[in-house]
DNA sequence: TTAGATGCAAACAATTTGCATCAAA
DNA sequence: TTTGATGCAAATTGTTTGCATCTAA
């Protein structure tokens, strides 16, 4: 049930989308920035920092740790990443698209992703009653799967 | 509209409160456990590792950073303790009492609580969907407050 | 050309751990 | 008394930064 990839499989066609989201948020297009770009467009899980690294130089066996982490930072900033804490261990960043939110699998740390219009719609519900207008929210489930029975 | 003190004001029926929490989990009633429970149950915010550190020392300044992060591990793993991660910086500590979620001022940084057992049943709606039973889970909305017309 | 980007290594911040000593049960 | 708890300091983990050197624009 892996997510399709979102990157199109014409190598031209991906180096536009790279260098339309390096080039937006305003950076340099770099080899570095391609292949960690590159990565997370690729991604169908929720990387961390390091990951994203180790598939980077991949790539790129000379991308830096300090560039990665420089990379995401700005795009996340920028609103092309989204990043999320699941618990322990470091950010984890995905490519930000539709906004969704997550279940995460406790016994195996699987992620889904789903969407719910009427959760949102509660949420800003609350926020009225204290005077406030939402600017982001997260969402985490954290479930077990259900025993077939 | 700070909430109020989780902790009697007497002093006998305080340590009954403190002994009961720390040796429902098992731990044994040590002086500097007491003073981080205590400080936990007075606290009116969502302190982190380093502020529990800070006021369990103004009752007992002998107290280790790393009791603190031992004592905050074990209490929130048997379920005395929440923690969450509002972006950057430290874990944040607080009593699980009724379970409820957060309200995140994104200028000030205060925290506010709400429950909504409507969002609650949405959730493990969706759960259903993916064939999982929700163990957790951690709504934190981001809002500004609205300008007063 | 030149401002911005890079790798490297050192610095930081948050948290965890080894160990000799101490104290609750 | 003995098992678990403590403080200390060192080790880890995740992330950021200074700087001399590159390179995209």
């Amino acid at each position: 049930m892996a997510r399709a990839t979102r990157l199109p499989d014409h190598p031209v066609a991906r180096a536009a989308i790279i260098q339309h989201m390096l080039a937006g948020a305003g950076l340099r297009v770099t080899r570095p920035r391609q292949a960690i770009a590159e990565v997370l467009l690729l991604a169908w899980d929720h990387p961390d920092a390091e990951a994203v690294l180790a598939r980077a130089r991949a790539i790129d066996p000379s991308i830096s740790q300090a560039t990665t982490y420089r990379t995401l930072a700005v795009l996340a900033d920028k609103g092309y990443l989204r990043t999320h804490n699941f618990g322990t261990g470091g950010a984890r960043y995905e490519v930000a698209e539709q906004h969704h939110d997550h279940l995460v699998d406790v016994d195996t740390g699987a992620v889904m992703e789903f969407v719910s219009a009427e959760i949102e719609a509660l949420q800003q519900k609350i926020a009225d009653r204290f005077g406030y207008d939402i600017v982001d929210h997260q969402l985490v489930l954290f479930g077990k799967q259900r025993a077939k029975g």
